[in-house]
DNA sequence: ATACACCTTTACGCAACGTCAAGGTCAATA
DNA sequence: TATTGACCTTGACGTTGCGTAAAGGTGTAT
């Protein structure tokens, strides 16, 4: 089976523009050149596109394409959680761009108005503290946000079998927790058993973790009464005692 | 006070290129050129540098910006709502993306690969029922997830006076509920005036309210067992309760 | 006088195509 | 057979917000 360049882009759903650029910048020259000088491509070259537009669906630039597609023995995975780590620096970016937004909008709705450079300055601080402060309660909302976020986003994204895993996490840190609640003692062995088996639990919603992360999570459970009445509904106090066990095992101090 | 080009661009971080530029598309003229040709800037232009720069900062595109800047009317607060929007709408492109670069990463790595082509045929369909399909299970997971998400990156953004009214709102809830509740019919007055204050409570989360969102929601409070153990802590059966009253509240069938 | 920092305009480059423009090719029809 | 209309080709400019030379004039301290 051959194709013209339209019929190609139109079963790829791209513009035959598309195309001619893909065959300039040599990520995807036809299989030949007929005698009137059409471009005709074949399967291989289908197939081809098809790679081509499925990494460019998740974002990745052509010229990273080019070495996916060119280099058989390329590491795709690899470029793929690059790749993922970009995106999510850039959600971080947007998120903050928008709370901004909001607090602008917020002050020139709410307030009488600042004069303009007071705004300015103001705004230019907290920007930098946003992107520099590393931990505190800054961070804390941060990771408490993430986690909320992450086990929407990524529960879906769960096999069956991870599924199963979680849940079974999820059963024994309530029965150890319960348990341990009973001694009473936050840095006692099964407090703490239960501390590390939240933090497994854990892994499989964060991307990555870490003491702090895991601390200021512990006090959203605390501090969100939705969070509070799940944890206490069978012992009242048990997310305080969840709290304090993991601030221990944290190392945590506050 | 008056400064050179590069005085200018030194003190509002900047470079020279970029005031430069900036004449050029005339959105910041200096006060006047002197004898040699150089640009002089006074204070006024420091002044409007700093709002140019301070939209800047929060992503509004230059032709946005010079709109606000030169029409002194202009409703800068509608302007940046309408940037908001965007900037949401951004940020469920990343969200998107982010989960399918995850799938793919966990699919790669995991299973015995599938072919490419039938990873592309499932990527593709995946990324086409994201994006058109407008209701059913997809939907209400995106809503739900959004809602979530927008209680936490919102309520920091409260005023003092709006959170007042949202705590106030959440007991009104709450109580009516509690009685409506003990009549035990969701279609009774009662527990349709529960489910309208809940739409007005959402109004402090929400960018913008549908009866499909808020009827999935409704829907998770029942899926999601910490937000059914919130809700049925004082009377089991409350959560179903007030996801009956809001479908019947918004006319859905599910 | 020379060096050196500063200023000017002009103009290409960047990512990934969209969008004309000017012209050749192919198959079907009047 | 000539014409139409759909399809193909290669340029080439426009998009955003500047970075980065290049080529040349100005100001001032030594």
């Amino acid at each position: 089976m051959e194709y013209t360049i339209q019929k190609l882009a139109s079963l790829a759903g791209v513009s035959t523009r598309t195309l001619r650029y893909y065959d300039e910048i040599g990520i995807l020259k036809p299989a030949r050149i007929n005698s009137s000088g059409y471009r005709i491509y074949g399967q291989e070259e289908v197939n081809r596109l098809q790679q081509i537009l499925f990494y460019r669906e998740l974002g990745v630039g052509l010229d990273s394409i080019k070495e996916i597609v060119t280099a058989p023995t390329f590491d795709g995975a690899r470029a793929l959680r690059e790749h993922r780590e970009k995106l999510l620096e850039k959600r971080e970016q947007l998120d903050l761009l928008i709370t901004n937004v909001d607090k602008t909008i917020a002050l020139t709705e709410g307030r009488i108005t600042m004069s303009n450079k007071e705004k300015f300055e103001g705004f230019k601080k907290k920007m930098v503290e946003d992107n520099e402060k590393k931990y505190g309660k800054e961070i804390r909302d941060k990771y408490g946000k993430e986690s909320v976020e992450a086990s929407n986003a990524k529960v879906m994204n769960m096999t069956e079998e991870q599924y199963q895993e979680v849940t079974a996490l999820a059963e024994q840190i309530h029965t150890t927790l319960a348990e341990a609640f009973k001694k009473g003692d936050p840095a006692g062995e099964l407090a703490q058993k239960a501390a590390d088996l939240h933090k497994q639990w854990l892994t499989y919603y964060w991307k990555d973790y870490s003491k702090e992360a895991h601390a200021g999570l512990a006090q959203m459970y605390v501090d969100d009464e939705r969070f509070t009445a799940y944890y206490d509904k069978e012992q009242p106090g048990t997310a305080v005692f969840l709290r304090d066990s993991i601030h221990i095992y944290t190392g945590q101090k506050n």
